[in-house]
DNA sequence: CTGGGGATGGGGCCC
DNA sequence: AGGGCCCCATCCCCA
């Protein structure tokens, strides 16, 4: 229930942030509130589910700026180096540089989980589930086997995902043990920026503006799908109808709710 | 019903 | 090696 979370405070919009918030992040925190089921779903992402070759969008953009041939499939590979990532990266100079963090205060480093090594892994287990006893312990121990070709492969206890390095299945252990946790509503979050954004809901901060119509947005994913919304030429195209989008999603509203326009 | 905003998850790259 | 940051993908809602 994300949206129960959205505080939003039009009367007081340039209020400051409290960074104090800041200061729990990933600290031993006792769930008391029935998790979020699909939370919880997320937490356990079966990646091949998530729509594999579901939607082959044509971003326009990188179709005319990026001649070479490859598949329109993985057309949304990123492209650091494109003119998009360019106007981003200006506009958003505007903001603070390249930091997608906002004029940020010396932020105290939680030091309680972030142990370097693999207790750590067990120390995030403890946290989230604190009141299993030795269980935690057991599910976080690293099962490390090799594959044909003798490399190393990382095992998930929790979801059985397989990683290639310990420091890839480090960091998806922290989704199921969430250990960045907000004291203001106690939502949980596996990653300390990503518990910022959340705060920034709270705060109401929206460090990120529009330079075309100085609208503000807490997430700069969220300006940049604004961006498109300012541009003739929309990145995501029907190849039914030729009609284009600005997001992803809204191409697939479309071809799911039928494309009736005539091919081309 | 469509478009757009808000929120959030995760992989990957760079320092 | 690991933390931070970037970008993408989605889902949910609402105007
Ligand atoms: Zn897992
Ligand atoms: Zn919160
Ligand atoms: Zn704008
Ligand atoms: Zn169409």
């Amino acid at each position: 229930m994300p949206r129960s979370f959205l505080v939003r405070k039009p009367s007081d919009p340039r209020r400051k942030p409290n960074y104090s918030e800041l200061q729990d992040a990933c600290v031993e925190f006792t769930f008391q509130q029935p998790y979020d089921q699909a939370h919880l779903l997320a937490a356990i992402p079966p990646p091949e589910v998530l729509n594999p070759a579901a939607s082959l969008p044509t971003l326009i953009w990188d179709s005319l700026l990026v001649p070479q041939v490859r598949p329109v499939a993985w057309a949304t590979l990123p492209l650091r180096e494109s003119p998009k990532a360019a106007e981003l990266t200006s506009l958003s100079d505007e903001d603070s540089g390249k930091s997608s963090q906002p004029p940020s205060p010396p932020s105290p480093a939680p030091s309680s989980f972030s142990s370097t090594s693999a207790s750590s892994l067990e120390a995030e287990a403890f946290i989230a589930f604190p009141g299993l006893g030795q269980l935690p312990k057991q599910l976080a121990r690293l099962s490390v086997a090799k594959d044909p070709q003798s490399r190393k492969i990382f095992n998930c206890k929790y979801c059985n995902k397989e990683y290639l390095s310990l420091g890839a299945l480090k960091m998806h252990i922290r989704s199921h043990t969430l250990p960045c946790v907000c004291t203001t509503c106690g939502k949980a979050f596996s990653r300390p920026w990503l518990l910022q954004g959340h705060v920034r809901t709270h705060t109401g901060e929206k460090p990120f503006s529009c330079s075309h119509c100085n609208r503000a947005f807490a997430d700069r994913s969220n300006l940049r799908a604004h961006l498109q919304t300012h541009s003739d030429v929309k990145r995501y195209q029907c190849q039914a109808c030729a009609r284009t989008f600005s997001r992803m999603s809204l191409l697939h509203k479309h071809q799911e709710s039928g494309c009736s326009g005539g091919p081309r």
